[in-house]
DNA sequence: CTAGGGTGTTACCGGTCTGTAACGTCACGA
DNA sequence: TCGTGACGTTACAGACCGGTAACACCCTAG
């Protein structure tokens, strides 16, 4: 059994995972170097070996953070192998408990909101990593023989944004509450539409 | 004619001026007093003599920005009296100008995300804006003679929010460039389904 | 045994932050 | 004329920030 999880493994690792925690739950300006170095058992030299710059680690940040939500995916496919639609009504099933759970919104819309500067470093990630999961959404709408696809992913896209940051503002019984009832209206309303 | 328009107002109402935009523009954790006060051509010591602590002046900001969003609405009254149903369509058509020209998303919003204690002062602030806002457009909604009044309301508002967030980190030409398209898409569907 | 790489420790740099103290200035009204 | 209050200026306190230098340590591979 490994023990304490975190405790034993290698000291960049134990950096990435409690910076990824800390810029998640106080956002990325308002915690330091020396608060993560010190949550993760380690020294602000080792991490400056391990990492450029503060700024290089957000960015690390952001793409282990892309990495676990990817990691979703392929959850759905496993859980529903071949039933795409199954696999969309999965997708507004974990939002929503993400909703719920968390009290924290995204962590890349929160970053582009921080780092407002717009030639920071950070930002194209962001971009490209928001990209690829708009894209990855569209795709799962395309194949589960929804017409007008797009639409239907920028749609739950941005209903699902807005509600991670109402649940910041207002909290969990806001707008934010009826998510998934306007999330599987809609899906309901474009297969009505339109065929594959 | 009043020259300046910000030269001859008074130091406490340049203050405002000034940090409510550079507060917008680079984020309140991204702006200090130092760089306020000197924006707006003053001091450190009459911004302290004015606003209790930087706190203090973040709630101001918040609730005169709020103000001056709140004058929106009177504005639709005006152009379109009594027409509730057009008075919605102007609120679609206010939302998507400010997609495409702000860049930056909700002031409250995105306090919301950068103070993240949840017992900062002005959380409460920004909740109670915030469903003010909400209430109004249900009420609009409801006048407009829509039966899901509060679900529309709710639908509208998760959808602006999230395309005002999601322009910060893919852009204008991301999701958020359907919004009118699935605003008045959701405004024709909920007339469909419910009379008044 | 030894060499070396990864790690920890301490101290420090220069800068920025919020907030305050003390003092000077200026206009206006009684 | 006097005084009162709003405003400006300088300097500073105390904390935190990101980032670096120098040095000691320990484990492991050879």
């Amino acid at each position: 059994m490994e023990d304490g999880t975190v405790e034993r493994a290698r000291p960049r690792d134990r950096i990435l995972e409690t910076a990824q925690d800390m810029f998640h739950k106080h956002g990325i300006k308002g915690v330091g170097i020396d608060a993560i170095t010190e949550a993760a058992g380690t020294n602000k030299m080792t991490l400056y070996r391990h990492f450029d710059s503060k700024d290089d680690l957000i960015i690390q940040c952001l793409r282990a953070t892309a990495c676990k939500a990817g990691a979703m995916w392929e959850k759905f496919e496993i859980e529903h192998p071949g039933d795409k639609l199954a696999q969309l009504h999965a997708w507004v099933r974990m939002a929503a408990d993400c909703l719920t759970a968390d009290g924290r919104g995204c962590d890349m819309a929160n970053a582009a909101i921080e780092l407002s500067e717009t030639d920071h470093p950070a930002r194209r990630v962001i971009k490209e990593l928001k990209e690829a999961q708009r894209d990855r959404l569209v795709t799962l709408c395309r194949d589960a023989g929804i017409g007008q696809a797009e639409l239907l992913a920028d749609t739950l896209s941005l209903l699902l944004e807005g509600a991670r940051v109402s649940v910041q503002s207002v909290g969990t019984e806001g707008p934010s509450a009826q998510f998934v009832r306007m999330a599987e209206g809609l899906i309901v309303s474009f297969r009505g539409t339109a065929a594959g």
